[in-house]
DNA sequence: CTGTTAGCGCCTTCAG
DNA sequence: CTGAAGGCGCTAACAG
């Protein structure tokens, strides 16, 4: 490995007339500059940016943490990261927490020794002690998808209150009545959020006897499943669910599949995130989209302002509308269908 | 950013001392070793790796690049990859070549740059420019899944001529004798070895008239429907596909839907990989599922134990089998079915 | 136009 | 058991 003292000794020129070259700073002549350039091919010489980074403060790194990387909307969140990083000369380095506050805290505290400049976070709970480590060392934060309890952090999400509302007066107009919510975890935001859209849905239509069609459950297939039983138990048995992620969706859809149940003309369904298109033999869920890629662009914009101090004053919200699809998943409600003799 | 110097500083002792506390080396008094600990929590000190790494010159760090992060292989590689890095105490950075050799190259050399100890790679194309950069700075290098012309290096895949040998054998004992491939890129060695499997088994059948059979793509949802487009142009029509990989897997299956074409009846249809589980509503596709987890972890098995030094002489390859699932994608040719009447 | 000095934060080496 | 000096590779600030 090179380096900057090996070109300037082969090139017969300080080390400083090198670093002049390789960043194009400063005056150099055309002769020195060519005997410079040669030595550098010569040597294939690549500077350190370890070195570099150590004297100016800054890494042009910022780091992506999500709580499940098998996740689509998540992978997709990651382009809109990368994309946007890098047009701007970033990298990005990716963590994974699998929802856990505890691999959440040990990642920002190996972010935070490898000098990111920034970082997004997808938290995997409410809580908020992981970044009070961040805020002691002024990185900047912007929080993506999820928010925290307490002060207000810079963040972009979706509307998921509003997502949730429209995908239940969907079923409502549709005849629904007995409409069951399977949601995530109850400490983190979206969950909630998306609970309180559906609560408010139902109180607007007179329907507050919410009694037994409300679960909390993890964002997995396994939840969605779970969840999915424990509704199915109850009776009267709902005639539709809103899941609230794709995840939850599919696993919700293989319960069904057990009890002998078809969708939608003994169960309608709707859900947060589609099914990633790539993948889609058949599009068959009525869902209201995040629009990730997007997010995860406005979310970087926002950081990289940040660390040029740019952005307006005070905590900056961007809540982006999510798009609806309306397939075949969800139709009418069995009383509200005409008698088929 | 408080630094070591500040809790020297501050617990009134060196920065030698601070050092020996944080690392765990040295022999230090209880007395000391409580004052530091003490400054270091009132400080918030975190230690900054760069530095540290610049001494020490290596940074805990590998990378990976794959050619697509929204194919569900590759983020399972990643998994596998990041699971047991972490394990190691290493951390990973992964990047996206969208199967372009510029964007290959670029990044090869932002990795070095930043230090990378080794590298995992999932090359755009066979060719080998890009990996003599890291040859030159004896950066340890393991392929994962491709293989590159030349030199031979360490590198982990899946047998991917054994699994189209496999598949098309089924499909041979279903009476199909018109058997068409829709492969990848024809320099890129996955789907080369997909297309020698594919022969081999049709010339053990004394079918060695492949003409209009085979068809070179792109490995993704457009490069499928393309391919099945000219396939089905093609007279007599073949009465089975292979895809070599997801994406065109579903690719093909919308363009024979475009042809009000019905799977199994009227074209049978085998692929490689499957479609992720998680995201499976209606498991379908016949298919060899490489082991994209353990592909990750030997590769980054490989890889660390050449940052030791450690592991064969000469480039080791490791070759792991692909499993076999048997779905409703695959049926009896047209002409081998009872008739009906 | 080019070179020298000094220092980013850390740790190895060698003295105390 | 603890500390002082020096250097990893790079560049800003100041000479020349």
């Amino acid at each position: 490995m090179s380096t900057i003292a090996d070109v300037a000794k082969r090139a017969g020129v300080s080390k400083m007339t090198v670093s002049r070259v390789v960043n194009n700073s400063g005056y150099i002549s055309q002769d020195t500059r060519s005997r410079v350039e040669e030595a550098i091919a010569e040597l294939g010489y690549i500077p350190n940016t370890l070195a570099r980074s150590l004297r100016f403060k800054q890494t042009q790194t910022i780091a992506l943490i999500v709580t499940d990387i098998t996740n689509p909307f998540f992978t997709t969140i990651a382009r809109g990261v990368e994309d946007t990083a890098s047009e701007q000369g970033f990298s990005v380095i990716f963590c994974n927490t699998d929802e856990s506050p505890e691999e959440e805290q040990e990642y920002i505290r190996v972010l935070i020794q490898k000098q990111i400049d920034g970082l997004l976070l997808v938290p995997a709970c409410s809580r908020t002690e992981s970044v009070s480590l961040l805020q002691d060392k002024t990185i900047p934060l912007v929080l993506l998808d999820r928010q925290l309890t307490g002060q207000p952090i810079d963040s972009v999400r979706c509307d998921s209150e509003l997502g949730a509302y429209c995908l239940v007066r969907h079923l409502l107009d549709l005849g629904h009545r007995r409409i069951a919510m399977l949601s995530g975890p109850a400490d983190v935001t979206t969950a909630a959020d998306r609970v309180a859209g559906w609560r408010r849905a139902l109180r607007e239509a007179g329907l507050g006897a919410l009694a037994g069609l409300l679960h909390y459950g993890t964002y997995s297939v396994d939840g969605g499943h779970e969840m999915a039983r424990r509704a199915l138990e109850t009776s009267p048995r709902p005639t539709a669910f809103l899941t609230a992620n794709n995840f939850i969706a599919v696993g919700a859809v293989r319960a069904l599949a057990e009890h002998g149940l078809r969708v939608p003309e003994d169960m309608s369904f709707v859900t947060f995130d589609d099914l990633p298109p790539m993948m889609m033999i058949d599009p068959f869920f009525t869902a209201a989209m995040q629009p990730a890629y997007e997010m995860g662009r406005q979310a970087t914009l926002l950081l990289l302002d940040r660390l040029e101090g740019r952005g307006p004053a005070g905590a900056h919200e961007i809540i982006l509308p999510p798009e609806f699809v309306f397939r075949r998943s969800s139709g009418p409600a069995p009383d509200a269908r005409p008698s088929e003799g």
